[in-house]
DNA sequence: GCCGAAACCGAAAGCCTTTAGGTTTACGGC
DNA sequence: GCCGTAAACCTAAAGGCTTTCGGTTTCGGC
């Protein structure tokens, strides 16, 4: 006991030990955590803020996959595309964590200023100030919902005998693998034309 | 001790208690609810199948609420259109229980129902199989996603003085309240204007 | 070489979910 | 009216979780 020779925890080594368990079990908890890197639970009390700092470095690890550069595209709404597709598929490799993450505050600084960015290049594109948050709000329902459906298993409607639909099924059938990506593909695109043409009439 | 002369539980007081707890605090636990209901924990356990069936009794509970006669609007965009804004109005009386029912299956009958209407409508406007789930899902995302704003409280966004993000504090300011509201008419006229799209195109 | 800070352990309080067995009441058949 | 069974509740307990606190050992700067 005491301390060790060569550290045990530190902050990064939790933090992919969590998105490890949420990966694989779609949740985590300190003492797993612990366990994993041989440890007592109340040590990672001393590397992280509570069960919450852990959430909040999670968001910042998922959110390093975005690339900055796509809000640098021209013209606005290819940044805006390219900057959905990063955040979609920042999320996509770890679909998991979205439940977790989605009801709490934005506190990671990386996140804040990729929204500063988003927000900055719709108001260059001449949108009101006060319809680009529902734009962008609208836009991370999006994002996040269809990557939460990549989380979803097949049942996410479970059908029984006892209450019958043969359309759904149908409907579902026919989709097969990758519903999720194509349910993106059409909020996407709904999207983009919604704001195009939003943008196009105020030039009118 | 023993069976009481009036019973104390049953599975509708447990279900309302579950959903005003998780309108004050966002949650709810079984003990909980036993200590609102004047009972022991375990008691709630011969009425429910656990936890979960509890969180199924709160999505019967809230569909509940649910308009079905919307799915039977001509046209087919006007049905779709009404039936969001219901199935939004159901979630926005109760926007915290949407947390804890987005990661398990839907096994509520009313519910499933109701997708197989929804499913039968684009089927009826004569949309492809394939290409009507992912359209159900992207209006669901829609749905659910602004529906879930409205619990979040103004501060979703975490301002800090460290990084400073003054388009985006512009931005939240000029919209004011009624974000998630206008973030929902954003993405349900783009989803609409995108689906009349697409059956228009199929005519030709 | 010393001393404070860092890193871990051990233990505990207080919450949660779920199960199991015991006790009292209600009800239907005779 | 009587009796057995089922329903509804209680008590108790196991096992997990979050978080805090004090103790012990090691490291680094002076």
């Amino acid at each position: 006991m005491g301390r060790p020779r060569t550290p045990l925890l530190d902050r990064e080594r939790i933090t992919t030990t969590a998105l490890q368990l949420v990966d694989e079990t779609g949740d985590f908890s300190v003492p797993q955590i612990a366990r994993r890197l041989g440890a007592q639970t109340g040590s990672v009390y001393h590397h992280v803020e509570g069960r919450d700092g852990i959430l909040e470095l999670l968001r910042e690890h998922v959110c390093a996959a975005m690339d900055p550069a796509t809000l640098d595209v021209t013209p606005w709404d290819a940044a805006v595309e390219a900057w959905a597709r990063s955040y979609r598929a920042a999320f996509a490799a770890h679909p998991r964590v979205i439940p977790l993450l989605m009801t709490s505050p934005v506190r990671a600084p990386r996140v804040l200023e990729q929204y500063e960015r988003a927000v900055s290049v719709l108001l260059a594109a001449g949108f009101a100030p006060a319809e680009i948050m529902p734009m962008v709000i609208a836009l991370e329902n999006l994002v996040l919902g269809s990557a939460l459906d990549l989380a979803a298993p097949e049942t996410m409607w479970e059908l029984t005998d006892s209450t019958p639909t043969p359309r759904l099924a149908e409907a579902l059938a026919a989709v097969g693998d990758g519903r999720a990506d194509r349910a993106f593909e059409v909020g996407l695109t709904a999207f983009l034309d919604h704001a195009r043409a939003l943008r196009a009439e105020r030039d009118r």
